[in-house]
DNA sequence: TTTAAATGCGGAGGGTTCCTCCGTTTTCAA
DNA sequence: TTGAAAACGGAGGAACCCTCCGCATTTAAA
């Protein structure tokens, strides 16, 4: 039954190289904007074309794995404020963070979009992101804190909506606005936070 | 001094060939997609791609002329509801028929996404929408009946957001609710709607 | 009606990108 | 050491957007 697949071990060059590719794709698109061509990252990471699309199927493979560490970062971030702060101040807190990650790395703010957005190439990152929403939802939801009309996730898509959209330069204060006016709009009307906690 | 350019009157032809290229552009957006070749709608149209070319520079401009229709009917409609409806409900009717224009021509939801972000081309049609938005949204203020911490447009860009991104069949209902959400997340504190209106 | 100028038409092809394919080179394990 | 598996490089296929310019059609004047 068991085949017993010859298992080699992984070339290590070929790992260097991934992560070379990453590192440059990264300062690259840092430093281009989100749209350079790949040949351009090829080239300046040291390899040829054809050695990226080895390790990066397609172009938005390549972003994804470029930006899953952020994804990462904000998912961490959801547990913990889940477990340190009430409710409607986590999801509060968080949602701003999303804003952040919008405004001081404003070249990834195509690429977090594009993972909020329906995008199904993005399911791995976005799905780290709709479960961070849905921890911190359910548990505003479960207290009574807030009413629920929409997904989880549609309330990151109204955020990154203005982020996006928002050629002004106070873009971000507004995104952040937008966060409140959500919140508030979630809000249960007669529904006081209850301060026993 | 005086030139005198010698007007000639424009030839009736090119006039026709332009609208029968509008109207199969937008036939054919609305079978195959946004992302349909210039190509393709040249020759539906039974005309060379230069000839397409000659009449919208750019593709973003004939993207921007054939749904001009549709700005315009959106900003009538703000107009009359500005004179028919109170304040907010004015508002909130206005941004509900925003999300019919996604829903029932789901294929221009990228062009109206693209009008209410912050692209240049489409200062025209945007302008029209960002008109519309702030002369409701203005009503409200001066009523007191809401309190702006965000661009008019904002509320759209929120609302688009959610319609664009919602992969799931229910985005319509979703965006409808986030229309709820943002108008009772704007409503100030202690204010109830006069009912002598 | 004839004629010349102005305008419109068609589609080959230039320039970009994304991505594929396969001969060559490098690494790993026996 | 050596042979096979894996990785590399870059030419080039395919799909687009858009430009250019010789040819066809329309307009206005003779």
């Amino acid at each position: 039954m068991s085949a017993q697949p010859p298992v080699r071990k992984p070339r290590v060059d070929a790992e260097r190289n991934r992560l070379k590719l990453l590192a440059t794709a990264k300062a690259v698109f840092a430093s281009k904007g989100m749209d350079v061509g790949l040949e351009e990252i090829a080239r300046e990471a040291g390899f040829g074309i054809g050695t990226l699309y080895r390790h990066f199927s397609t172009r938005e493979a390549l972003i994804v794995q470029v930006y899953r560490n952020e994804a990462d970062q904000l998912a961490a971030a959801a547990e913990r404020l889940a477990i340190e702060q009430p409710p409607v101040a986590a999801l509060r807190a968080w949602m701003l963070l999303f804003v952040e990650y919008f405004a001081t790395k404003q070249i990834i703010a195509g690429a977090l979009a594009t993972m909020v957005s329906g995008r199904e190439l993005y399911a791995t990152s976005g799905g780290q992101i709709t479960k961070s929403m849905t921890l911190l939802t359910d548990r505003a939801v479960a207290r009574g804190e807030i009413r629920l009309t929409v997904e989880p996730l549609d309330l990151l898509r109204a955020v990154a909506g203005v982020a996006n959209g928002g050629a002004g330069s106070d873009w971000e204060a507004h995104a952040r606005a937008m966060v409140d006016i959500l919140i508030a709009g979630l809000r249960v009307p007669g529904g006081d936070v209850p301060t026993s906690g």
